[in-house]
DNA sequence: CCCCATTACGTAGCACGTAACAATG
DNA sequence: CATTGTTACGTGCTACGTAATGGGG
C-alpha cells in the first residue's frame, strides 16, 4: 500500500468517479492513476469502485469504509508536514481560507492585510463560496479555516468559533421616507424588498422576524451579494437590508442606513476548522487578529471540546464584540475600492 | 512521503533508536533504512532523531510529534487492510492476543480451542508477558487484544472490558491442618506463605487485605507462575494462595484448596483493545465467547466510549459471572496437561 | 577495538508517461 | 461518435542490497 494509492482513491471518489478529470487535477496522466487503483485493490483484496463496463459507476461498502481511513491517513500526512515546517520556520508557511462573499469582502480585508504584513513568507490562498461550501472544503481538509455567519455548525468535524456580531441594517436612497425614522415591521414591509438569498448573510434571520409577526413582505429581488442589493436600491427598485459590514459610509454616501437592529436577532459570524488540524503558530495570530478574544489558549481548548454543547459551554462567557465596534480596534477599512 | 519511511522512523524509535536491530526485525538492510530516513527528514526538512557524530541519540521534539502522527498512520493503514479483509472474506484474518501467565495457561485454552475450530482460516498468534508489558503491546498497536487482571486501565488508549471475576483460593497438602476449615486472616497469617509477585495474579489484593488488618504474613517465596507455585505447595515450603483459575481437581488431586474468597476482594480479568482497532466480526466473536456477556453490540458501544467513567458505567449494570461458574459453561476444561 | 551509522555504487523493480484498444452512453 | 477506462510498452527513477568508509564509546 502506498500513500500515492491513497491519495488516488481519495481524489477520484472525489471527483465524481472521473478518473480523467482527477488525473487533469493531479498533473498526471489517467492510466497511471488506474493502474495504481488496481494495485491496491489487488493488493487488499477488495474493490474499493464499482465498475460497470470500463466506468466507475459508485463506491462499494468496502470502499466507503477505506476511503474514509484513506482521508484520515492523508490529512495526517499533511499534519506532519505541517509539523515539520512550524520547527524549521514557524513563520513560513501556508494559509488557506474560505470565506463567504460579505466576510470576504468587507471583514476580512483589513486582517488580511495585517496579517500579510506580520507574516510574508506565509502563502495566502483564499476561496470565495456559499456557507455549505465553504464549510465542506473546511470539513474535507481542503482548506484551514471556514469564515462564515451560518452552517457551520451543520457540520460535525468542525470546531465553529464565534468571532463577532452584526446586524443587517436598512439601506435607502437619501430621499426616501423612511430616512431619519425608527420604522417597525410593518412600516418596512409597505416597500419592495431587496435582500439577500435563503442561506446568505442572515436571511433566515429577517424571514424569522417577519413570519413572527405575521408579516409576509414583498421581496421583489434577492441576490448573495451585497453590491448587487445596492445597485438595486440605488436603481430605487425598492428598499434594502444587508449586513452592516456591507456599508460604507464614504463610497455609499448616495444612500442612507436605517437603524433596524432591534427588530431582528443578530447573527454571528464564526471561524470553523477541522478538527485534528495542526494549528500553526501564525494560525493562531490570524485568528486573534481576526477575533482578538480568540486567544491562541481559548482557541486550542476548544479543539479539545469534542462536541457542540461543550463548545458552547466554553464560549457562553465571552462578550462578543459587534462588527462596528472591532473595525475601530482594526484600524481602518483596508479594501476599500478606487 | 513514503509509508514506508514513517514505518522506518517509527520501527527505529521502538528499538531504542538502534537503526541495524531494526533493520534485522524488519528483514532489510540497515543502509536502507538510514536513507529513508534521511531522505524523509530533508523531505520535511527537520530532523527526527538527533545524531551525535554517528549515533542516533534521542528523538527531537518535531520527532516526537512527527512520530506519535506516523503511528497513527500506520494504525489506520492496518485498520484499511483489515476492512478489506472483513470485506473480502469475513472468516479469515489474524488475532493477536497477549495475555498474563495465569489467564493464558488456565482461562484461554478452552476459548482458543473453541475459537480454531470455529475459524480454522484465522491466523491465531499468542504472546504472554507481565501485564504491563502486554498493556503496552495492546496500546501499541501490536496485538489486538491484551487480556489481564490489572494495567489494562493505567492506559488512556484501551477500552478496558470486565469479564469475569475470580478470587484467590487456599492451597495446601492433604495432610495440613487447614484442611477443611474456614480460617481466618490470622490463622492462614501463622504459616509461611508462597504466593505471587507484587504486580502478579491479584498480589495487590491479597497484601490490601493483610495490610487492612495489620497483619504482616510470612511470605517465604513469591512467582509469577502458578505452577511454580504448586511445586513449592507440594514440597511442604509453606501454605499457596493462588488464583482460583489455576488449580486443577484432577491434576492437582494431591493439594486441597480451602475457600478463603470471603477475606480478599476479587480480581477481575478484563480483555483491552486500543481505541480506534477495527474489530473484525470473529474478533467480537472471540470476545464473546471469552465473556458471554460481552456482546458484540455492547463491545461497539464500549469503544464509542471515550473515558473511563464513560467505561465504568457502560459495564456498571453487568452482573459478571465468576470464574468457576464460567468454566461450566465452555464445557470443558481444555488444555490440561497429559 | 568493536559497534554502528553513513557513503558509494550497482541492480532490479516499479511508477509513470505515451500510444493503442475497448466499451459505454 | 465522443468520452472514458484498460491494456501494452518503454523509460527513467528509486528503493534496496552489498561493500567500503568513518566516528564514537
Amino acid at each position: 500500500m502506498k500513500l500515492q494509492q491513497l491519495r488516488y482513491i481519495w481524489e477520484v471518489a472525489h471527483h465524481d468517479l472521473n478518473v480523467s478529470a482527477t488525473a487533469q487535477s493531479l498533473y498526471t496522466s489517467q492510466p497511471g492513476i488506474s493502474k495504481q487503483i488496481r494495485l491496491l485493490e489487488d493488493e487488499l483484496g477488495v474493490e474499493v469502485f464499482a465498475r460497470s463496463g470500463k466506468h466507475l459507476t459508485r463506491v462499494t461498502p468496502a470502499g466507503e469504509s477505506i476511503l474514509e481511513k484513506a482521508g484520515e491517513i492523508l490529512r495526517k500526512v499533511e499534519t506532519i508536514k505541517q509539523v515539520a515546517q512550524e520547527f524549521s520556520n514557524e513563520r513560513a508557511g501556508t494559509l488557506t481560507i474560505a470565506a463567504t462573499h460579505s466576510l470576504a469582502r468587507y471583514a476580512l480585508p483589513p486582517v488580511i492585510r495585517a496579517f500579510r504584513e506580520r507574516y510574508p513568507e506565509v502563502r495566502l490562498r483564499m476561496y470565495q463560496g456559499g456557507p455549505m461550501q465553504i464549510a465542506e472544503m473546511a470539513a474535507d481538509g481542503g482548506v484551514d479555516f471556514a469564515v462564515a455567519t451560518e452552517g457551520l455548525e451543520l457540520f460535525g468535524d468542525l470546531v465553529a468559533m464565534p468571532c463577532f456580531w452584526w446586524s443587517p441594517t436598512l439601506l435607502v436612497p437619501a430621499s426616501h421616507p423612511l430616512v431619519g425614522r425608527t420604522p417597525s415591521l410593518e412600516e418596512i414591509a409597505e416597500y419592495p424588498l431587496v435582500t439577500y438569498m435563503l442561506g446568505h448573510g442572515g436571511r433566515a434571520r429577517l424571514d424569522d422576524a417577519f413570519m413572527h409577526h405575521g408579516i409576509a413582505p414583498d421581496v421583489v429581488f434577492t441576490a448573495t451579494d451585497s453590491e448587487v442589493i445596492k445597485t438595486y436600491v440605488r436603481l430605487g427598485t425598492g428598499v434594502g437590508i444587508i449586513s452592516e459590514m456591507a456599508y460604507d459610509s464614504v463610497v455609499d454616501r448616495d444612500l442612507v442606513t436605517v437603524d433596524v437592529s432591534r427588530l431582528f436577532s443578530p447573527s454571528v459570524a464564526m471561524i470553523g476548522a477541522r478538527y485534528g488540524t495542526f494549528v500553526r503558530a501564525y494560525m493562531f495570530d490570524f485568528i486573534e487578529t481576526f477575533a482578538p478574544h480568540l486567544t491562541r489558549e481559548l482557541v486550542e481548548q476548544a479543539f479539545l471540546r469534542r462536541n457542540r454543547s461543550e463548545l458552547v459551554e466554553l464560549f457562553s462567557e465571552l462578550e462578543l464584540p459587534r462588527h462596528a465596534d472591532r473595525l475601530a480596534a482594526v484600524g481602518e477599512v483596508a479594501g476599500r475600492p478606487g
